[in-house]
DNA sequence: TGAAGATAGATGCGATTGCATCTATCTAGA
DNA sequence: TCTAGATAGATGCAATCGCATCTATCTTCA
């Protein structure tokens, strides 16, 4: 096996896809005790009570990395359990608008405290305030394009 | 909304989401244009080959961070493509031993460095290594038990 | 204009995942 | 030694994912 990666590189690799593995599942294991929503309903409902004025898909698509296929049947199923609305864009046919509703807004409301504080239980107390804001500085450089 | 988690932390962990996200999908993409073994089956076989002498699947399942629904049927995948065997265990009748075929190590070996220059162009090529080194360790924080 | 191509989103279908549960051992304690 | 858990792994079933493709608009440019 010649050397084609450094040893360090590797084990940031195979660290990376651990720890985000290991956060993710604690979080979803809390979260299911405490019976609140999936991380992705969560985001996804955030995203459009942040910027209320109706968010198109094709925009969630870009911030929240999903592929258009699954984004389309998660908002399905957001819109079925009433927590979105779709409207037909007014300035593209060929598109939508989404807007949280009312019942939305109230889900992810009582969703937050059981996240943040799985997140603070998985994340925040593991790091430094020093150290989390290195980690993100990291991480922000493998998010680049190259 | 409280503070009930620090911007840097939630910082944090959109990232390790995102950044896990951007660099498994880049390199998922360079391997399917390449048309190399996908990247679990890459992980299950070179711990196969690297622990010559049998592996319990309950082994993989704690050190790969697999679901054992997941594991049990993704051996299944690599037995019913050739790549490795399954063995009844001697010591230990519920149980079984696998093993890597020559298949499955040539398998490995044609695959390994599509994968490393993968794994050099979306990590090692955006880091220093003292980067490097620093991102693994604080991902290791991350990993433990809490 | 009026195509030819780009873009937004939906969908059929097969593969994979997650949940719950099952069988077959193994192990520890009375 | 016998039984009540624990453990290894498999599996039915429903939900989700990924791929490829489809429809319905836009957009651009001759």
């Amino acid at each position: 096996m010649a050397e084609l990666v450094s040893d360090i590189v590797t084990k940031a690799w195979i660290r990376l896809v651990r720890a985000r593995h290991a956060v993710v599942s604690r979080l979803e294991a809390d979260g299911k005790a405490a019976g609140t929503l999936p991380i992705e309903w969560y985001d996804v409902l955030w995203d459009l009570e942040r910027r209320d004025g109706g968010v198109r898909p094709f925009e969630l698509e870009e911030r929240l990395l999903f592929a258009q296929y699954n984004l389309s049947r998660l908002i399905d199923r957001l819109v079925e359990a009433g927590l979105v609305r779709r409207e037909v864009c007014p300035t593209d046919k060929r598109g939508q608008m989404l807007f949280i509703t009312e019942a939305g807004k109230k889900a992810r409301k009582a969703t937050w405290p059981h996240y943040a504080r799985a997140m603070n239980k998985h994340l925040g107390d593991k790091l430094t305030e020093a150290e989390a804001e290195k980690l993100a500085a990291l991480l922000g450089k493998l998010i680049e394009k190259s």
